[in-house]
DNA sequence: ATATACATACTTACTCATAAGTAAGTACTA
DNA sequence: TAGTACTTACTTATGAGTAAGTATGTATAT
């Protein structure tokens, strides 16, 4: 019983995550969560009370999983490390969406002030890791750079979230051409 | 009386413009327009029939602009011409707007064809001016760097652009050290 | 063992607000 | 008198959200 609950719950968040990321928080509907589930748009609000309550579970599960992923990664070479944090992004590439910070940043004013929190704690997470993942690296030896770790971190981070809206726009896979050129700039 | 009628209807294209590069073409109405303005839905109906309508024609606008700004720097050096186009994104910044790509890209698929077109070719235009602009510096000797002249041209404009959205979302000028890091990687 | 109570996971049937868009009329100008 | 630039007064659609009811399984009391 309390398994299924589980399971429509998360079958929610995982439709929603994906509209979130294919068309953003303004154009997507409960209709565009319910019809697809086969349930009605009360059945949603039964689970998330309100569009911001399950736009901020997105995020949060999201960043949970980012968090969790990272601690896995822990024991691997900075190298290898940076190689699936890139990898990251390849995936979304062919699932044919952006990130979280790349589909709800540009009308980030007017999300709900607790999307706003989310998607900030969300964003310091990711760039506080890879700062430090590169710093470490470099003080190892094995990442080359000139740049501030802070600096270089936002600088991989904004050409892979960009790659991803302009590889839309586009239709060109300009993402991945990034990830190569990044990779022979660390 | 004909300037008077360009006078309203460029109001409603720079309030437009405004919106969508705050907040998003599905985070704004009519209302956004009508009311600051001191006016009626209908009035801006009239000018543009419909939303997808204004939302190209902001689109081509800003195009235009871009396509003769860059034929007023066209006798200006290399260097010059990169650095005037940074600035464009200082300017952004500092206006607390992001790039067109970056307001409309994540929710492309969302768009109406129309403004997918104009988008999709205001892309073109930036990223083949950029492209030639660093092949010819490049062999001009006033530019130095390893990469193909038009992935390096995707990884400026995807910096920029998402040094913008980060910006929004941190709180931090993100752009700026993103453009002082950009400037010696070229 | 069986009736009763209770919680979970919904559906039905709304409300209320807002959005895009339109038709018909008006004021002003050339 | 004809066109421009509007306003008034709608329509229609859609979206978030809610209140009340229903089905089903689970726990408890007798």
């Amino acid at each position: 019983m309390y398994i299924w609950v589980m399971d429509t719950r998360d079958k929610i968040l995982d439709l929603g995550e994906e509209l979130i990321r294919t068309r953003g928080y303004h154009a997507f509907s409960f209709k565009d969560i319910s019809v697809p589930l086969g349930m009605k748009n009360a059945a949603v609000h039964y689970h998330f009370p309100s569009k911001s309550n399950l736009g901020l579970a997105i995020i949060d599960r999201t960043n949970d999983r980012f968090l969790s992923e990272i601690h896995q990664w822990s024991s691997l070479s900075k190298e290898k490390q940076l190689a699936n944090f890139l990898k990251i992004y390849s995936r979304s590439y062919r699932q044919n969406k952006v990130c979280f910070m790349g589909a709800l940043g540009p009308a980030y004013d007017t999300l709900p002030a607790n999307m706003q929190e989310g998607l900030q704690k969300a964003s310091h997470e990711i760039r506080s890791w890879l700062t430090g993942l590169l710093k470490d690296g470099l003080s190892e030896g094995v990442f080359e750079f000139t740049e501030k770790p802070g600096e270089k971190a936002d600088l991989i981070i904004s050409a892979l979230l960009a790659g991803l809206i302009m590889g839309r726009v586009t239709g060109e896979p300009v993402v991945l051409s990034i990830i190569k050129n990044l990779k022979k700039q660390v």
